[in-house]
RNA sequence: CGGGGAUUGGCGCAGUUGGCUAGCGCGCGCGGUUUGGGACCGCGAGGUCGAAGGUUCGAGUCCUUUAUCCCCGACCA
């Protein structure tokens, strides 16, 4: 993509009511618009960015058996009140609206019930058991207090994911795939390394724990204690003696950190299947609960966790598996032969399959390198008066300080 | 929802004890000079001061109500 055909502009200044990095970078390199507080736009730098976390999420949800539907934002009120999850008594954070008819129906907080209600026309035999079900999608929670930009809103995007078995044993086993795809989505966005499976409240329908990805950071909201030479945590809502001795952990092996929760999977038992007359039939013809399990992701909360961990003085520095463009290809000057020799290597990479950046303004260089930078594009490419007459061009990586020098063949290659 | 702070062109800000056509920087448009780290000069467009009501000869400045935003806490993915 062309600059000049980008209706987004990085600005020097973030909004004064702004104060999460993540929410500041983002506004000031153009990836999101502010709607509200705690509802975001994603403009199409940001959106990219958005689609590519979703599509590693999608991959790896698919090679573990995962089948992606949508549902929808508008839900109907008696299947939550089979489950009791309607009464604002119970759940106080549902956003309602209502039918002409004076309807009331729910705003899409979470998908147990309508994923169950749904597929109740399809299980019913032991054989159609596993299954697991995925979406990605908005959900809507009316939080008390939005903040720190995308960590915390009232609109966000979120995988979830649903999975139902035909007893425990089976469950534990599709529950354990489901966490070890996890693994591989968290290091394949980068946050391997520093995300931790912690333990937490399962929820007062099981005495089961949950467990939840947490990804050490300071502006984290929560607080878990670290295990990191067995790679688990423990959320402090779960951290007592008794429950430190059922996990096998030693309070003196643990860390107190902060994190933000970037996932988590819950045991259902049968409660949502229960509750919703959804069973199945097994081998002798006697019919039996089906245990469930959901496995969610914040998308869109990503977005913003990795924005402010990969950031640093000069703006974005994002992963490359994420980045809205692979290069920034900075045009300097307009001479006949710079224009020809920018324009070739932009169509050369894009042919090639890399994502590219092109600045073809006629901005001064600081401020494109400037703009290259904000947005955090890992590689940056100079073509100038410069490069053109020494046959080789620059290429620097974001966080590097030297450019290399290398040809144009030779970029396409590197970068390919 | 409790406590604290804020709201003045697109963005960041200034605006004395109420007093003249509400300023500045960035950005934007036009012209010119520039061209390897956010250039410079000139000209120009753009706000009725979050909203409503009130006090006053006169309100961005004072009073009342209200909306929105940010932070801390409680709650929550």
């Amino acid at each position: 993509m062309r600059t000049s055909q980008l209706f987004t502009k990085t600005r020097k200044q973030a909004p004064s009511d702004e104060t999460a990095i993540n929410a500041q970078l983002l506004i000031k390199a153009g990836f999101i618009h502010k709607e509200m507080a705690g509802v975001y736009a994603f403009l199409p730098l940001g959106k990219r960015v958005l689609d590519n976390i979703a599509q590693i999420i999608r991959e790896e949800m698919n090679a573990v058996g995962g089948q992606e539907v949508q549902m929808t934002t508008l839900q109907p009120k008696d299947i939550f009140e089979k489950t009791d999850r309607w009464d604002d008594a119970k759940v106080d954070n549902w956003f309602k609206t209502k039918l002409a008819n004076g309807t009331e129906l729910g705003m899409g907080l979470t998908h147990e019930e309508p994923i169950v209600d749904a597929l109740s026309d399809y299980i019913q035999s032991y054989k159609d058991l596993p299954l697991s079900v995925y979406q990605i999608q908005s959900k809507f929670r009316n939080e008390l207090r939005a903040k720190s930009g995308l960590l915390r809103g009232r609109e966000f995007l979120m995988k979830d994911m649903y999975s139902f078995s035909r007893d425990q044993a089976q469950h534990d086993e599709v529950y354990e795939q489901i966490a070890a795809a996890y693994v591989r989505v968290f290091d394949r966005l980068g946050i391997g390394d520093f995300t931790y499976r912690t333990y937490a409240d399962g929820g007062i329908f099981t005495k089961r724990f949950s467990h939840e990805y947490q990804t050490l950071s300071d502006v984290g909201e929560d607080t878990i204690y670290v295990d990191e030479a067995k790679k688990i945590a423990v959320n402090e809502e779960v951290y007592t003696d008794e429950n430190l001795e059922k996990m096998g952990l030693k309070k003196e092996d643990l860390v107190q950190k902060r994190a933000v929760e970037v996932g988590n999977i819950f045991p259902l038992e049968s409660k949502y299947t229960d509750a919703l007359g959804v069973y199945y039939i097994d081998e002798n013809g006697k019919q039996q609960p089906i245990i469930a399990g959901c496995y969610g992701i914040g998308v869109s909360r990503l977005v913003g966790m990795l924005a402010e961990h990969f950031s640093d003085d000069k703006g974005l520095v994002w992963p490359e598996a994420v980045a809205p463009f692979k290069v920034y290809l900075a045009r300097l000057g307009d001479d006949e032969a710079v224009v020809a020799e920018a324009d070739k290597l932009y169509n050369n990479l894009t042919t090639a399959g890399v994502t590219v950046l092109y600045d073809d303004s006629d901005k001064r260089p600081g401020e494109k390198f400037a703009d290259s930078e904000l947005m955090g594009i890992p590689y940056r490419v100079v073509v100038s008066g410069r490069t053109v007459e020494g046959g080789a061009h620059e290429l620097k990586g974001r966080l590097e300080s030297e450019a290399r020098l290398v040809s144009s063949d030779e970029i396409v290659k590197a970068l390919s």
